[in-house]
RNA sequence: GUGUUCGUAGCUCAGCUGGAUAGAGCAACGGCCUUCUAAGCCGUGGGUCGGGGGUUCGAAUCCCUUCGAGCACACCA
């Protein structure tokens, strides 16, 4: 469907031009001033030096070509030369109508569709996820979630770290602690058990304790990188081991990420490209393209336009070995080839920002990826306590998102069995959605990249512009739609009689409905969650309003109750699909 | 040092492709439940948009400058 600015635009456009005025003077945005009008067009004064004269004059002229528009209710100039515009009551219950019965209402998909892949997630095997992963699994998921919604072909990829020093370390670690292991026996020749030798609570422990050793100990570390080099060259039992490090690693990830209702499609990590590598250092080398500088291999990423001095991009240490560029930019290769991307879009920590840029222009230079191909770096801020400071737990320590999620579940469990007597089970499931829904819309509602505060009391709070809130107006339209039903009536039948508004608060819900298509592609376009959360709390206020000015289920006149449940059910149905698209959804009661 | 992001109400944040009186929420205060969930709604008070200069008919928004804060600047990820 056409968005509703563009179809008044072009109304407007139109009134310029028959006005003997430029088309493109004729912008019609919304108002700021709600008071005087609904939108305006400031074309008037943009147009008065081109054609010599006074904005009045000019808006005067264009208000007159509009006095019969199908369109306006009122279209007037004002001083100095605004265009205070009023929709027409049957303009806009016409478009609300057809919103209701169009696909995705009104919504419209990309009439190219991209391929994306969106790296996000990036937890590494054996720790425990922490608060420092929750960014970039919601933010990700949301991003992955809108361009999908918007037609696209998306793929995500949580970009393990599943390689390397910290792998050495745990299997060192197990040596010494389990020597009698059959993965450690090089001469074993048998099929390895298929059970673990550990569990994830172990692994979990042993990482941290294994990295705090290396540090003082030279020796233990020594034998830690003969255990990653055993690995890494394919050592039978070692790659067994390894095997259930990520195997158990893994079950214990996807169930936290699913508690997030955060999902990936796929489970590559470092490892998956590790085959890659070599043949990609040589063709940057053949390519002339990599050279050494202070024993290490780096590409040059400079340009001419830079404002700033950035450094080459390093391909391998001066040891040889591979480093966190070598992967990412062995995993660009590994996608170009397998998923034929026209865009990668990456989310982690803002202060990765040059290092992605150097990537970026490293693969685009040693044509890792097409000329075309769209390169993206969404680099958000950090999550900070009250003080302002990085979030941490109240020891000082790093908080495990296990804990904080369960903070924030008891917390909200309690709060809603202060309130009023539930079954205790319910009470713990709405908990669970209505935390999540805290969590999530707290951290969506802030821009990407700053940095926020995490105050659990505000986000779980139910006043105000919280996930809480949204939820809550959802269950309200939910329960009116369940009575309608109760009463032996069928939501379904009417959803086509959506009539004109009769008050100006169900013009205004309508309004607000209307610029649905216009916000979700917005939030697509910069690529924003923090756009959906305003606007359905936007959407939801102006819900709330109406609501408390309609009386609907005593309405008398059949069809305007049928008209008002039609208007509710899509009122309802916009805000699932955009609580959706954050990632969190609504109960049926609450 | 260089670059970069930011500075808006007591607090947390919108607004930033320039437009009329700078918006929300929280906190404070005052109203509204025999009637669809009061986790709601309505209202009041609260701001020299860090300071200064410039461009413009018009600046929180663009440019310059200054103060303050965060972050990044090749062998970590």
């Amino acid at each position: 469907m056409k968005k509703l600015l563009e179809l008044i635009s072009e109304e407007m456009k139109n009134a310029f031009e028959a006005a003997g005025y430029e088309r493109e003077l004729g912008k019609v945005t919304i108002s700021n001033r709600p008071d005087l009008c609904e939108y305006q067009c400031n074309g008037a004064m943009a147009g008065a030096k081109q054609y010599k004269k006074a904005p009045i004059m000019i808006a005067n002229d264009v208000a007159a070509k509009l006095a019969d528009s199908s369109v306006f209710e009122k279209a007037e100039a004002a001083a100095p030369g605004f265009l205070n515009l009023k929709l027409k009551n049957e303009f806009v219950g016409h478009y609300v109508k057809e919103m209701r019965v169009a696909k995705k209402y009104g919504v419209e998909e990309a009439e190219n569709p991209l391929k994306i892949v969106i790296d996000y997630g990036g937890p590494n095997v054996a720790k425990p996820l922490h608060v420092g992963h929750l960014r970039s699994a919601i933010i990700g998921e949301s991003v992955k979630r809108i361009a999908r919604f918007m037609g696209h072909n998306v793929i995500g990829d949580i970009h393990l770290g599943d390689w390397g020093q910290p792998m050495g370390l745990i299997m060192n670690e197990l040596k010494i602690r389990k020597p009698e292991l059959v993965y450690f026996d090089e001469s074993y020749t048998g099929d390895y058990p298929t059970e673990p030798p550990f569990t994830i609570s172990e692994l979990e422990e042993i990482y941290p304790f294994a990295s705090k050793r290396s540090k003082e100990d030279e020796e233990y570390k020594a034998n830690a990188m003969a255990c990653t080099f055993k690995l890494q060259s394919g050592v039978r039992g070692y790659r067994a081991l390894w095997n259930h490090i990520i195997a158990v690693s893994v079950t214990d990830l996807k169930k936290n990420y699913e508690k997030l209702n955060v999902d990936f499609d796929l489970w590559n990590g470092e490892s998956s490209v590790h085959d890659l590598i070599p043949g990609m250092v040589d063709e940057m080398k053949k390519g002339g393209y990599a050279y050494i500088s202070d024993g290490a291999l780096v590409v040059d990423v400079k340009e001419e336009t830079d404002t700033k001095e950035i450094p080459p991009c390093m391909i391998l240490k001066s040891d040889g070995a591979a480093l966190y560029n070598t992967t990412d930019l062995a995993t660009i290769l590994m996608r170009m080839e397998q998923e034929k991307p026209d865009e990668l879009v990456y989310l982690t920590d803002k202060r990765q920002e040059l290092y992605f840029e150097q990537v970026f222009r490293c693969a685009r230079k040693t044509k890792l990826v097409k000329p075309e191909t769209k390169l993206v770096h969404i680099g958000f801020g950090t999550m900070n306590g009250k003080d302002g400071k990085p979030f941490k737990t109240r020891e000082g320590g790093v908080m495990r998102l296990e804990n904080l999620i369960q903070e924030i579940n008891d917390e909200m469990l309690r709060k809603i069995t202060d309130n009023r007597e539930v079954d205790e089970n319910e009470a713990k499931q709405t908990a669970e959605i209505v935390a999540l829904s805290a969590l999530k819309y707290g951290d969506l509602s802030n821009q990407a990249s700053k940095d926020y505060i995490f105050d659990i009391d505000r986000f779980t709070s139910f006043e105000g512009d919280t996930g809480p809130y949204i939820l809550y107006t959802i269950v309200r339209i939910k329960s009116i739609l369940a009575k309608y039903t109760e009463n032996g009536q069928d939501v379904e039948a009417v959803l086509s009689k959506i009539k004109a508004p009769v008050n100006e608060s169900e013009k205004q819900l309508m309004l607000e409905l209307a610029s649905y298509n216009a916000s979700m592609q917005a939030a697509y376009d910069e690529l924003a969650p923090h756009k959906i959360c305003a606007y359905i709390y936007g959407l939801a206020n102006a819900f709330n309003h109406f609501y408390h000015e309609t009386k609907i289920l005593t309405e008398e006149d059949e069809e305007q109750k049928a008209g008002w449940i039609a208007l509710l059910a899509l009122t309802r149905d916009v805000l699932e699909t955009s609580i959706d698209l954050l990632g969190f959804s609504a109960p049926e009661r609450m």
